[in-house]
DNA sequence: AATTATACTTATTAGTAAGTAAGTATTACT
DNA sequence: AGTAATACTTACTTACTAATAAGTATAATT
């Protein structure tokens, strides 16, 4: 097997992934890959044509690591709110990346997305805030979270708290979003 | 006086503002205005010499706005929910017109934009965040508004909601953004 | 009336973008 | 050993980007 391609096709991936937090879809381009991999413009071509092709593959990668993650934490044995602190971690961390979420990114850019981009992205949503949603619902039907508002809409809430959040840290620092995090933590606590 | 060219000038910001919202930085190009606008890219390059210096006139006129929004609200005979559903409104807006709000626009951006729209952007954000803070501190002492956060955090967490949630509603429909309206107003209705 | 400033257009440049075609070296398969 | 697939590089094209220089018509100023 040609191992060697296998690696520079999903440091590809994780590269793209980086430039699309940090710079979004239109100011990222190729040679920015290329440069960081020691690689030729084309060879990014050959693994993916197009750039709609290597945003898919970014796409995919994220909704496979939350479907991983909504199967991890129905079976975890731990708290709600230690399973929501889970969630949020993730968004903490991005803030000292300069980064932001990539549902923000892919937000801020939708209208210059290629069709079939949008559609997974609609995917991706979907599958985000609903599993913010059961873990809502499964955490106050278990008397370890309270909130008045329906397990979707309050998941609305939070995950629009983390995405902003997170875009306003970048630029006015990270105790903006630590101070959105104590206080969205406050609210659904018994 | 030469009346035509002021139109121009501020035809350009109007235009630069709409694809500001509604593609961000990197996705519109002086072409876009100039087909418009039925004029030549060189024409805009005459009123803004740089792309840099258009964002900049862009930020200033949103400055303008919210610093005469803020004025208006402080003396507005009406009550502080009603001050906040009129700010919430202009939010409201810019789904129908496909457009993001420009705090969300620039914010994910931000890594991109050169250091002197930084800085503005920096006075836009503070000069948002503590007039719904003041709202909402105004509106709690004088009995008409609840909540247990301090003002600021409250302000960030309705404001990254708004933000967050008109990026969402642009691929999701525009229900999800009423939901966390009406979510968020019954949060401080006393 | 002559000059100057304004608001452009025309024409061009240098740089960068995505994308492709053709060639090459290495590995896998038969 | 010969063939074919894989994973690239080299070289190129097309298109678009911001930006500039030089020219032009009109209006304002002196």
């Amino acid at each position: 097997m040609l191992e060697k391609s296998i690696d520079t096709k999903t440091a590809i991936l994780t590269i793209a992934k980086d430039l699309m937090r940090q710079l979004g879809y239109n100011a990222f381009s190729y040679a920015d890959i290329a440069q960081q991999l020691n690689i030729k413009n084309a060879a990014i071509h050959y693994h993916y044509p197009a750039k709609e092709d290597l945003l898919l593959g970014v796409i995919d990668t994220y909704i496979e690591e939350y479907q991983h993650l909504g199967k991890q934490l129905i079976a975890a044995p731990i708290s709600s709110l230690q399973k929501l602190s889970l969630f949020i971690e993730k968004y903490s961390v991005l803030i000292d990346q300069k980064s932001i979420c990539i549902i923000g990114s892919v937000a801020s850019d939708y209208n210059t997305l290629p069709k079939s981009v949008r559609e997974k992205v609609l995917k991706l949503i979907d599958l985000v805030i609903n599993m913010v949603a059961q873990t809502l619902a499964d955490g106050r039907a278990k008397g370890e979270l309270t909130f008045s508002e329906e397990p979707k809409t309050k998941s609305l809430l939070i995950m629009t708290n983390l995405a902003a959040g997170v875009q306003l840290a970048r630029i006015t620092g990270k105790n903006d979003f630590n101070e959105i995090v104590k206080a969205l933590l406050d609210q659904i606590k018994k």
